[in-house]
DNA sequence: GCCAACGTTGGC
DNA sequence: GCCAACGTTGGC
C-alpha cells in the first residue's frame, strides 16, 4: 500500500494511536476492490512510501478491519468528497491498517536489482495503482533476503 | 519540471 | 459504445 510520506509516513503511523490509521482518500476502483474484496484482517501488508525523495518499502504492516464506507467521500469539505456518493450507496470503501514493524527503508532501485523480483506490480512501468497484490513468493523473498529492522 | 502511462469524462 | 481530450500519478 502506497503512501506520500509527507500525506502520511511510516513515523506518523507509529505516532498514532494503536498505531492504526483509516486507509481512506482512495478514489480508483480497482484499488478499491483490493480492499474491499481481497483483503483480509490481518493480512500482512508493505507499507510504502512514493512521491519522495527515496521511495520504497518503508514498513510492515497488517490490516486490521474489513472494508467500510470511506467517510470523506460524504465530507463535502473534504477534498476526497464526492457528489455522486451517498450513504445508501456509498462509493469508497477501505480498511484500517496497523503498524507491525519500521524496517530499514527497502528503496525502489534496491527491488529492481532483484530479478526474483521483476514480476511485481509496484515495479512495472507506469504502474500508478497505489494498491496492489503481492505475490507470497516475492513476498517471502523480500523478508528472507531484503528486511532489517 | 518532464513525461509516460493510464483512468475518467463527455460529446457524438 | 467510441474515442479524443484532459487529469493524475509518480519515477526520474
Amino acid at each position: 500500500m502506497k503512501s506520500e510520506p509527507g500525506d502520511i509516513s511510516i513515523d506518523d503511523l507509529a505516532s498514532l494511536p494503536n498505531q492504526a490509521v483509516a486507509w481512506y482518500g482512495v478514489r480508483n476502483y480497482q484499488a478499491r476492490n483490493f480492499m474491499r474484496d481481497q483483503m483480509q484482517i490481518n493480512d500482512s501488508v508493505f507499507f510504502y512510501h512514493s512521491s519522495c525523495a527515496v521511495p520504497g518499502i518503508a514498513g510492515i504492516a497488517r490490516v486490521c478491519s474489513t472494508a467500510y464506507p470511506d467517510a470523506t467521500q460524504f465530507d463535502s469539505k473534504s477534498k476526497y468528497f464526492d457528489p455522486k456518493a451517498t450513504q445508501e450507496n456509498p462509493r469508497w470503501f477501505h480498511v484500517d491498517v496497523q503498524l507491525v514493524q519500521k524496517i530499514e527503508l527497502i528503496s525502489l532501485a534496491e527491488l529492481r536489482r532483484h530479478p526474483q523480483l521483476a514480476g511485481m506490480r509496484i515495479l512495472q512501468r507506469g504502474n500508478r495503482l497505489s494498491i496492489t497484490p503481492v505475490d507470497p513468493v516475492e513476498w517471502k523473498f523480500i523478508l528472507d533476503h531484503l528486511v532489517r529492522s
